[in-house]
DNA sequence: TTGGTGTAGTTAACACCGTTAACCAAATTT
DNA sequence: AAATTTGGTTAACGGTGTTAACTACACCAA
């Protein structure tokens, strides 16, 4: 076949399938080279060591991740609407590209310690953006918010809480799982938004 | 010395101590061993395997949160304080006890898939706690909530997205922990809570 | 006292792991 | 034609979880 892909790519895509179908703990560099039909060694070729690689995934995933809540987000143009998109989109892409989301946050936390902070950082535009629609619904008086980049962050940590708490499949198997989401994203949202009459 | 704990003792104790210092990915079998003085065989004696005794371990912490947030929260009759008292001991637990903590939730995931599901909700008194608590502050029209049972499950995760962005330092270092820790919570609670007027 | 039956540990070994060092053959550059 | 770079290789080191087979010792019945 003449379609064969360069071996960094190819290392790439077998890494995240594997890290998919048999988790983390599985994953190692002897696996990945045998099902690229190369040796072990090969790898160090195209990666420093094992964290590299992880890093190399995190990396696309969370380029992925933006992508995907840009892509929703940045076309509304109402305040509170964009916030919600965020915030939906966000838990959209983790639920349904779970391998691409357990790269993000389930591949740790020693590789992560790891893991150059700054890149980690700049990568996630999203969270720019949210700091961005939330300062915006600030001065429009549609939400309350002290410091816009802390709400920003602690927003981030309870989506990635609820997200976490679906796919480690740690829900209580009394609750059903959309019931969960929906009400969990109402409540994060909830939280910010300027408190009206009721009644 | 005429002290010693029992070996199972001892080697609970080391792999506290060992998953703390060390992190989860460099505990192993052997020196756990090594510590106790003993062979990296004789661990299986007393625990059928790794995750075995993981599980163990998270058993014991998950225990020792549970008495935590009970012992704060359980002689609070105000029905919002102690919904609030509930909330803040958690994260107070998670973060003045990381070791514990990470036991129960960095141990992951593949051990975690493995880990009895029933034990761990079984565990979790204070998720019933809280439940009633919700339940109760419904019956008193402080808050709105749908399904308590959903909405503490949705409280547990979105605690525990804030105190893991914290633990895992994936804090963005513009943000003070404090800060971003009570503006957190804040609005955890808020979420819940019946909306009054404004103004 | 002899013998049997657990009990609490041992050593040796298997099959894996990440990573390094040394090597090699083909392609490319000089 | 010679030198260098590219893209790989094999062999090995020191580590891993776990199993199988063993040993030394305590206890208890005959």
């Amino acid at each position: 076949m003449s379609e064969e892909l360069p071996l960094r790519d190819q290392i790439l895509d077998i890494s995240r399938q594997l890290l998919y179908e048999d988790g983390y703990r599985a994953l190692s560099m002897r696996k990945i080279a045998k099902k690229a039909d190369v040796s072990a060694t090969s790898i160090y070729l195209y990666f420093e060591n094992k964290d590299h690689l992880l890093h190399t995934l995190i990396e696309e995933s969370v380029e992925d991740l933006s992508l995907f809540i840009e892509s929703k987000a940045l076309p509304i143009s109402d305040t509170i609407e964009r916030f919600k998109a965020i915030i939906e989109s966000y838990v959209e892409f983790g639920l349904n590209n779970p391998e691409k989301y357990e790269i993000i946050y389930q591949v740790r936390p020693d590789a992560m310690a790891r893991y150059p902070k700054e890149k980690f950082r700049k990568a996630r535009r999203c969270y720019e953006l949210l700091v961005k629609t939330i300062e915006e619904g600030v001065s429009k008086e549609l939400m309350e918010v002290e410091k816009p980049v802390v709400a920003a962050y602690s927003i981030w940590a309870q989506l990635h809480g609820m997200v976490s708490v679906v796919l480690n499949k740690r829900l209580d198997s009394r609750i059903n799982k959309q019931e969960f989401i929906n009400e969990s994203i109402e409540h994060v949202i909830q939280g910010f938004l300027v408190r009206t009459t009721v009644s």
